[in-house]
DNA sequence: ACAACTATTCACGTATCATTGAATTATTTG
DNA sequence: CAAATAATTCAATGATACGTGAATAGTTGT
């Protein structure tokens, strides 16, 4: 991930709303959550909402799908794997002072199983 | 932190020049940089570099301290693990399709040598 | 004190972003 | 087809962010 592209996905996080959105989205997991219920859940109204959906879309951090009426949303966890990568690499390259307190958070949810060269 | 917290941190690196910056300063280490030597850098003017720096320094991500007639800026490692952990928790709360990408970069490059419960 | 150097602060114009009411598109149901 | 539902798009407004020239503050050496 270049750098411009990772400022632009920040920059999509980088709302009280979106944020909000993201994360219900993240708990939602793969099943996802429908426009107009994700407005009720964080009182906001349906064209704000639509706003704030495009944004993050753009930014490649959720996809839509339609079903029936509704237009479902899901995170996208690779584009949100991606963004953490560039920010990982990014302290990883120089010092290991960022990363063994993430270290501890990340083994505590996906423990190593396997160990590859 | 909390969400807004989280929100405006993310903010400050949602910008290409600032997170040139704050890449640039994480490379650098605890030995810094001085404001000036950082604008050269990026080939950005002094008071422009000023303004980023004050914007990243709000938001807890870098330091300041004078050395003479320079003022020397270094990342605050703790905040950017702090931001880290926030949005990893936020997912891993989830699922673990983002964290197990994310932990084979955190393990590359900080393996767990201790287990402590 | 003075000049040189480093960096910041101030004021201002421009550009971009965020939200909202109104209108529009798409889908289902009668 | 018409009505109801779900969501988006459009147009407009207010707010915020960005970069810069000019002026200011702190530090060093003479």
């Amino acid at each position: 991930m270049k750098i411009e592209s990772a400022a632009d996905t920040l920059s999509a996080l980088a709302h009280g709303g979106r944020l909000a959105i993201f994360r219900l989205l993240v708990k939602a997991g793969p099943a996802g959550l429908a426009a107009g219920d994700i407005a009720r859940k964080l009182d906001t109204q349906p064209n704000t909402m639509s706003a704030q959906l495009l944004v993050l879309s753009n930014a490649g951090l959720i996809r839509a799908r339609r079903d029936g009426r509704s237009i479902i949303y899901t995170a996208d966890f690779d584009r949100m794997g991606e963004l953490l990568q560039f920010l990982t690499k990014d302290c990883c390259g120089g010092r290991p002072e960022i990363c063994a307190p993430l270290a501890q958070t990340v083994n505590a949810c996906c423990p190593p199983k396997k160990r590859r060269a």
